[in-house]
DNA sequence: ACTAATGATTATAG
DNA sequence: CTATAATCATTAGT
């Protein structure tokens, strides 16, 4: 006997798929009723904030839809597919009276027919795979549910954009005072100065008012018995904005 | 409703 | 991994 191991062959994107579809509960053993049981338990009892209570039960709604459509389809599949394995087992009986039919025949034709089923199940998982993907991508996007800073947070944000205008970018630690301050997380204050490096720099005259005051602001701050406030020109542009920061290395603070 | 501002994500490169 | 540039999706002003 040569003992052939082949088992199942299972090639590692089917694997992947079906371990996608378990931990996102689509393929897993059946749990709840539906998604109707879902929606009203969580519209029903307000134990958490209402945005994510919300989002999630329509979330999870949408998944289990999913989950139901492809559970029948799997279902419909298997029913056709032990359906078409007797038809044909029993075509081949009747073919076994005019002609010899080795029952090795009819073990090849029963593994073409499994296999040809199982082909179409991995398309339909795969289908069930990406609508899954594309609902997480639309719920789970945190840009659904972006908010503006509060105008204190923008202030401190900018006040150290435009005190560093030369070399606008913070350390990790500015970074985590920032956060701190504004009271929004590190990520948040990455974005924040990415996004403001490269709207500043494709479009400085927009932001040139800003900038200006935002200097004058500092330079308040900073200087108290230096001159007397005359505001030498309050009629145009006060001068030439840094025309682009450049990624000054002159500031290597890298300590991990 | 249309548009600008804005925060977050994606794609690409160093 | 970080920075940039483009793009997306929502908020807010008209």
């Amino acid at each position: 006997m040569r003992s052939t191991q082949e088992e199942e062959p299972q090639d590692p994107q089917l694997v992947r798929l079906d371990n996608m579809l378990l931990a996102e509960g689509v393929a897993g053993p059946e749990k709840g009723g539906g998604a109707a049981a879902a929606v009203s338990a969580a519209t029903s009892s307000g134990g958490m904030s209402p945005d994510s209570s919300l989002e999630h039960s329509d979330y999870k709604s949408k998944l289990s839809q999913i989950r139901t459509i492809y559970h029948t389809e799997l279902e419909k599949y298997e029913q056709a597919c032990s359906e078409f394995t007797t038809h044909v087992m029993n075509l081949l009986r009747e073919q076994s009276r005019t002609r010899p039919v080795s029952p090795r025949e009819i073990e090849r034709m029963v593994a073409i027919i499994h296999r040809k089923f199982s082909s179409i199940q991995t398309q339909l998982k795969q289908s069930t795979c990406e609508a899954v993907m594309i609902l997480r991508s639309r719920f789970l996007d945190a840009r659904r549910k972006r908010r503006n800073f509060s105008k204190q947070a923008t202030e401190i944000l900018n006040e150290y954009f435009y005190s560093h205008l030369s070399n606008p970018y913070p350390s990790e630690e500015a970074k985590e005072e920032l956060a701190k301050q504004c009271g929004i997380t590190v990520s948040q204050v990455s974005n924040w100065f990415g996004n403001k490096r490269i709207r500043y720099k494709k479009n400085i005259g927009k932001f040139q008012e800003e900038a200006n005051l935002y200097a004058m602001k500092t330079a308040i701050g900073a200087t108290q018995s230096e001159e007397s406030p005359h505001t030498p020109n309050s009629t145009g542009e006060m001068k030439t904005p840094s025309p682009v920061f450049r990624r000054d290395s002159t500031a290597p603070e890298r300590t991990g």
